[in-house]
DNA sequence: CTGTTAGCGCGTTCAT
DNA sequence: ATGAACGCGCTAACAG
């Protein structure tokens, strides 16, 4: 292997020289500088990694800790975050929190093989982050909130999201709204709910606690959760909590001979690729994914520098319109 | 920070044996070894990452090289070389090889930050993986063949895919097959498109040249090919290169009320997660993505241990049943 | 102002 | 079970 002093020999100079030049440290007078670059490039010279983490106490990499590489969800979200870390010169990689303690995205934190994470991952304990953070190890995060003195969050507004997307009904005629809730260990639905809540209170309009049910984050949670309500009287519109549940409901609906958008009106969330290509294809709210990431890299680069930064950021949900919802007027009629 | 010196200091050892005791190397008393336990666990020792990797010169960590890590196709391929990797013991991360020479991908292969990787990156040069394989770093590759003492392919069998694709048309009574190509640039497409003559010359029947014709792995290519194959007399099945292509063919098929699979039969070939939603549900081939990432992973890792590995390994291909594909008889009846 | 020398950092290993 | 040497790049203090 050839190290910095095989370099350093072959330009006959001393090794703190090559590093000095290697690194654009200090004045090197123009002519060593290139006869250090030379004999370098002519050796293949590569600087070990590991040397020069243990000396500098960084290694210039970020990590972005999902809790399970496989999930797709991730896609957008990592290329906003790869897009910062690489214009500030950063290296990423992605790590998987799967195996909790023992994860890797756990050993990395903790044997500081990373300079800063960015956490999206559930099943992450936040005592691990918290003990990280306390040793002044930042840390953004965007799948909870969590308050330490190195912690930021990231945070979509599913507030907001459920909000808007219930008000998006209100402002179409529609009164008699269902929210087909997600599960309720689940800070999003609850959010999500909360703003629903909101809208409907600020309009006036009562739940129809009748309608109150839900499921899990899925296709079946919303198919079953669209049957039961076919059992009672039905709502104008459906909120989903979100697309996979809305898709699972979409197909109840069909089987019941109940056409979409024309005699109730659906709405999921999260805008999945699958949605677009729904028949009708379904109206939903979707989280700029792309936006967030890259504000998150932003954040924890600002962080390693030291900059000064604020202890939560909100994005705001966006709505995607389609062909699931109508006026309520119009089905009147 | 803390330090093996620490440890020794609180244990009353010397940091070799704390180091010792740590890698459950060599004959430490019982005695002492809890000692040396309870010391790190009360100070809460961790040890160093990069001071490890200097002396040990590995890392006990593997890399995926992809090359963007936006696209979600990656996501059962990453789960089949996680579950591998940890079984063994080995960290898993992925890097991007976006931005070429100087992307993470490359800088970690080069300054030996890992102990091999899995390379599924089309942008990542032939050059710079002949160059790591040369110095002994071992290299998984899942998209292309490259040969090299250090490098083995583990590749999908694309050419086994295409003509078991064809087979299945023929072993419906088909001969008027047309193969909608992807770009010619893609070995995928140009394997299954081999494939498909192979089948076709097999069982006797010619290729109609006027039914050439193809188009970009997208939706659109697929759109505009169906639409030219409409413009003449029209095959009995068409085998769309991939499901993207196929999606665009429903579509236009649709447009001009030809029904699937009444009129027309159609397979596509990748499984992806849409396929099962459309209307027919398309029959389509699925490239067994977890058990080749799985593969990969255990390969890599043999070649880390200096075990014997073929140089090539294939991945057959699985057909996905679905409701795109009719017997020809039963059309002509 | 340019280049050098010496020693640091931390876990591992080998000879004792 | 131990102490010292080692791995390699970086930096502070120093000399030319």
């Amino acid at each position: 292997m050839i190290t910095i002093k095989d370099v350093a020999k072959l330009a006959g100079v001393a090794s703190s020289t090559v590093s000095c030049v290697l690194n654009s440290k200090k004045y090197v007078s123009e002519h060593t500088r290139q006869k250090v670059l030379a004999a370098a490039n002519e050796l293949n010279y590569i600087k070990h990694g590991a040397a020069s983490e243990l000396k500098r106490k960084q290694t210039q990499t970020i990590g972005v800790i999902v809790h399970d590489m496989s999930v797709p969800y991730f896609s957008d979200l990592v290329s906003g975050i790869e897009s910062s870390a690489i214009s500030q010169g950063y290296d990423l990689i992605v790590c998987s929190s799967l195996g909790g303690e023992r994860s890797t995205a756990a050993r990395f934190i903790r044997e500081r093989r990373l300079d800063g994470v960015i956490v999206i991952a559930e099943n992450i304990e936040d005592e691990l982050l918290l003990q990280a953070a306390e040793t002044g190890f930042p840390i953004v995060v965007m799948d909870r909130e969590l308050h330490s003195k190195h912690i930021v969050n990231v945070l979509m507004d599913d507030e907001q999201g459920g909000y808007m997307a219930t008000r998006f009904l209100l402002d179409k005629g529609h009164r008699a709204i269902a929210y087909i809730s997600g599960p309720l260990s689940s800070d999003c639905n609850l959010m999500r709910y909360q703003g629903y809540l909101r809208a409907m209170h600020e309009a006036g309009v009562e739940e129809n606690e009748n309608w109150r049910m839900g499921g899990q984050f899925l296709k079946t949670g919303g198919y079953n959760a669209a049957k039961l309500l076919m059992e009672g009287e039905l709502p104008t519109a459906v909120f989903f909590a979100n697309d996979e549940m809305a898709i699972g409901g979409l197909e109840a609906f069909k089987e019941h001979q109940v056409s979409i958008p024309e005699d109730l009106s659906i709405i999921g969330f999260d805008n999945i690729h699958l949605s677009e290509y729904l028949n009708p294809p379904l109206t939903t709210f979707r989280q700029p994914k792309t936006d967030a990431g890259s504000l998150a890299g932003h954040v924890l680069i600002q962080m390693l520098k030291g900059e000064a930064v604020e202890s939560t950021y909100r994005i705001n949900i966006q709505c995607v319109e389609r062909d699931s919802v109508s006026c309520y007027s119009i089905i009147k009629s």
